[in-house]
DNA sequence: ACTTATTGTCGCAAATTGAGACAATAATAA
DNA sequence: TTATTATTGTCTCAATTTGCGACAATAAGT
């Protein structure tokens, strides 16, 4: 039997959000010829801190190096164990079974979400896999295992650290306006916030860059444009 | 080579919080003959979920069955990977060495807190250490490998989840005072509180249930007690 | 009966939040 | 050139929450 180069029993899984026409995205995959969805996902190389692992996936997934990026939850339960699942992803990919044994054996998936500027990023597909998009949030498809509770969980966590962590900047173009953030806040959150008092709530907090503001084109005063200057994490 | 009954790779850690005597402690044990200090932890085993391990050994080690639990964080750095420490413990204990060649790999630890109502337990020591004794979280000695790393965090994590899931009054008693559930509150955020606004603001969470004053023998106005009436998670 | 320590609660000032209002202004239409 | 339109930045005012001291009530000790 070959010895596999990754840690058995140990995968990870990243949500990867992204915000575009006013919607909350997350990045899925498709394993060729199987219909089947899942996220973006990999392993622990023997010698590769867990965290490396999860960031060498994000940068080969989306090109991106310096990604905000947050462990969640690590999800352990026997009924994820679906050999049969993996059977037909390998089988359908020519996979040479007898090397890839422990595969098939249980894992144990560490989940991460990722929040990245949807405008840098171009969606690679990995090996097994035929496409890399991005669903709205609201109109995901079914997904593989037990994905769909992934998810849930990482929106769930992301909404409590909203506030705390002042993390919804990184779904952001380095410039924008007092708007489009509060639209990436009303998307989180789900729910209407009041303009006025959103916009005194953000600036009294110190951490935004106020810029000189761009023509804009639209038939109204123009919002001036803001950077956001603290640390990433 | 004997395979284990256990997922390769894989272990828990739990911190386990008590309050006694107006200090937050938490259980420490400490391994035969080696006077090595560690977290109380363990294996999952190849048909069991994650969270039922961690219950599993929290029984074994506290007796209790409905344990306040919450996974925080799943440590998976490369440098904890120490095997000659692990070689320590098993020559201290005699262990087979060639049945428990898998103890010597690398390890991703998947770390937990337990809130426990301090009274209700008489903590046992697991095979292989002697000792599972209470240390106050200020006077810590020192721990194994990453363990110290792993308090910081659950502790962090606690007081973060203080107010947002009520969970302080898990490390009371059944019936408790005013001041008692203060002093929790001031034990996990390490700060004062004032008395009057406590008071006021746990009342006004309309989840403590008010019982009748009991005779105390303190020279003073005798409080009243409460209990808490709500869902434990 | 008087003292002591602590409790339950109140009152008030300060700070924060929610929600509407209004002048300013960039583009477009007249 | 001038009016119109949509949206912005900011302000005000009321409602709510918080910080902090004060006061009467009271269980035990003197």
């Amino acid at each position: 039997m070959v010895e596999s180069t990754f840690l058995k029993h140990i995968a990870y899984d990243s949500v990867i959000f992204g915000f575009s026409g006013d919607k909350l995205k997350i990045l899925i995959i498709k394993y060729h010829n199987t219909g089947l969805l899942a996220l973006p996902g990999g392993f622990v190389r023997m010698d590769e801190n867990l965290n490396d692992a999860v960031r060498r996936g994000l940068k080969e997934r989306t090109g991106l190096d310096n990604i905000y990026l947050e462990q969640f939850y690590t999800f352990g339960d026997v009924a994820r164990y679906k050999p049969e699942i993996m059977q037909t992803i390998m089988v359908a990919n020519n996979q040479p079974q007898q090397e890839l044994s422990w595969l098939l054996d249980r894992f144990i998936s560490v989940a991460y979400y990722a929040l990245i500027n949807y405008n840098e990023v171009v969606a690679k597909p990995d090996a097994l896999s035929d496409s890399c998009d991005w669903y709205d949030i609201g109109e995901l498809p079914k997904l593989m295992l037990d994905h769909a509770e992934i998810v849930t969980k990482a929106l769930q966590t992301l909404r409590d650290n909203l506030e705390r962590k002042l993390v919804g900047m990184n779904l952001l173009p380095t410039l924008f306006t007092m708007n489009d953030l509060q639209k990436v806040y009303e998307e989180i959150l789900g729910e209407k916030l009041h303009r006025g008092t959103f916009q005194r709530k953000m600036l009294s907090l110190n951490v935004l860059q106020r810029h000189e503001k761009q023509f804009l084109g639209k038939a109204h005063k123009a919002p001036f444009l803001y950077s956001f200057d603290s640390i990433t994490n």
